[in-house]
RNA sequence: CGGGGCGUAGCGCAGCCUGGUAGCGCACCUGCUUCGGGAGCAGGGGGCCGGAGGUUCAAAUCCUCUCGCCCCGACCA
């Protein structure tokens, strides 16, 4: 990033990112390729991620656990497609200790090579299921609904800051069932979490839908997916949800009585959501000042700048900023920013460069007064709010309507940008001169599916819930041959 | 694994072509003046120029080798 700006988006789209994340002080450079070194700042937004989305997983019955990073080689054969899916991208542990070398450095230990090499775990299904088995005899121990937050590690080529990296942090729910409609059920029910929460605390618009044959989970029947746009028309898969089948239960044997006495394998799923939500939120909301933040994620949401030029102003005005500090604590997440050899106009800065939704200028006008001077992060100039009994009403009046006005802005583009077209020609020409979600009929063939990849690099996001039925007597965009599903197709990250 | 680029102060860079023993901006430290939209001035600290070898009186600069990183592809439940 330059010294003082950001690549504006429209001229540079990835580097416009990187520098937002750059100005919100969100990571720093890691020493080790691929991974992050998440500051407090951008951590702050997950933890914000992972407290709401924590609440409803417990409101939807479930609990959390947590199971070894280290998963022992011999569990990731154990399912056929799962294996094929993630074994190019595995973390190995080989030794158990470290000895002196010649050149002065360590080098592993030959006497202490591991007897089966240890898998940093990529994904945890192999190892939870080891233990189902064991946990899971009778219908009576189901369903069995778990959730873990974990770190995982797969070595991507090629990664990107939140969006793709080699170890990320995230949440993956594991469930039993005894029968399958009961896991299909939950399959779509924690989707619809996932959907919720995006709307209402991320304020993203996803859409709903499920996965092509081509793109689903390695080891799932059925893979469902929210898919959120980004500014500039691209895809981002914000988090999934698969109906497992009895694929796991069969390959670690996990079986149930049933209330006839009777053996059965049991029903599963598993879904996700990742530090990539971080992402989706910097791309979907920041501008060319810098990152923007919904106040639900917003480590900070109301910044408070104290302004003094004389002594004798600076005692009362730092003493009213503490009063309306402390009056705003217990419901709002508040930063008194007294740092005293900074001028005000340098913290206005900073702060809307970390995309700080509220920023409440005090100074002694403000004292005399009894107000405060509020200028919002986006949408709406500066505006004096008196500290009365309706204060806190008011401040978070305004938390909610930049709440509201992001979803409502990331909607309109989202609309904006869902194309429906009839043919294929018409996509691959928009596909360049405006990107976004193009909604098509189709007739579902993984080998066409690659042929359009391979010519204009879009792939299908998802078959939307909300739009199935509509391709019913239409003929496929691409191939004239009857339509099977609605499909959304677009270029993704 | 292909194609391209870059390693010089904490960060971002210039200097290299045409060798003469290192500089700029930001950050940092000290002082004074400032302070309602990115402060100014003065002074100061910090780098064996990625590494090794070679040419030379002399190498950040030229030559050879090597290591690392980044970008574009391949890859991406």
């Amino acid at each position: 990033m330059s010294q003082q700006g950001i690549t504006p988006r429209e001229k540079d789209y990835s580097q416009w990112y990187l520098d937002v994340i750059a100005a919100g002080e969100l990571v720093d450079k890691s020493p080790v390729r691929g991974c992050m070194v998440i500051k407090p700042h951008g951590y702050g937004i997950w933890e914000a991620v992972q407290s709401d989305l924590d609440a409803r997983f417990k409101a939807t019955g479930h609990v959390n656990a947590y199971f070894p990073m280290f998963i022992p080689q011999s569990f990731l054969s154990k399912e056929a497609e799962h294996v094929e899916g993630f074994a190019k991208e595995c973390a190995l542990v080989t030794h158990h200790r470290l000895r002196s070398a010649e050149d002065g450095g360590v080098e592993p230990d030959p006497a202490a090579t591991l007897e089966e090499p240890l898998v940093v775990r990529p994904t945890s299904e192999t190892i939870i299921w080891h233990m189902y088995g064991k946990w899971i005899n009778s219908h009576r121990d189901l369903p069995l609904l778990i959730n873990q937050w974990a770190n995982v590690v797969r070595w991507e080529m090629r990664t990107r800051p939140f969006l793709r990296t080699a170890e990320f942090l995230w949440q993956e729910g594991h469930t039993a069932h005894a029968t399958r409609d009961e896991a299909v059920e939950e399959a779509t029910k924690m989707l619809g979490v996932y959907s919720d929460f995006a709307h209402e605390t991320l304020a993203i618009p996803v859409i709903p839908g499920v996965k092509s044959a081509t793109e689903r989970f390695a080891g799932a029947e059925e893979t469902y997916t929210i898919e959120a746009m980004m500014q500039n028309g691209w895809a981002l898969q914000a988090g999934t949800s698969h109906f497992l089948g009895q694929n796991f239960a069969k390959a670690f044997d996990v079986t149930f009585q049933n209330s006839e006495g009777q053996l059965e394998h049991v029903w599963a799923t598993s879904w996700g959501v990742s530090t990539r939500l971080v992402g989706a939120v910097i791309m979907a909301h920041s501008d060319d000042t810098g990152l923007v933040l919904p106040p639900k994620v917003a480590p900070v949401q109301v910044v408070l700048v104290p302004i003094w030029r004389k002594d004798e102003d600076k005692n009362r005005v730092l003493q009213f900023a503490n009063s309306v500090r402390d009056t705003l604590g217990p419901s709002t997440r508040v930063h008194l920013d007294d740092r005293e050899k900074m001028k005000p106009g340098a913290k206005y800065f900073e702060w809307e460069r970390k995309g700080v939704p509220i920023r409440l200028e005090i100074g002694p006008r403000d004292v005399d007064a009894n107000s405060v001077f509020c200028a919002r992060r986006t949408g709406g100039k500066k505006f004096g709010i008196p500290v009365d009994d309706g204060f806190v009403a008011a401040v978070h009046a305004e938390l909610t309507a930049i709440q509201d006005g992001l979803l409502q802005a990331a909607t309109a583009h989202r609309d904006a940008r869902t194309h429906r077209v009839d043919t294929y020609q018409q996509m691959k020409d928009q596909m360049d001169t405006e990107p976004g979600f193009f909604l098509v009929p189709w007739h579902d063939d993984a080998e066409t599916e690659r042929q359009i990849k391979d010519d204009c690099k879009a792939t299908i996001r998802c078959f939307p819930l909300a739009y199935q039925g509509e391709q019913a007597g239409k003929a496929c965009f691409y191939s004239g041959r009857p339509a099977t599903h609605m499909a959304i197709f677009a270029r993704a990250y």
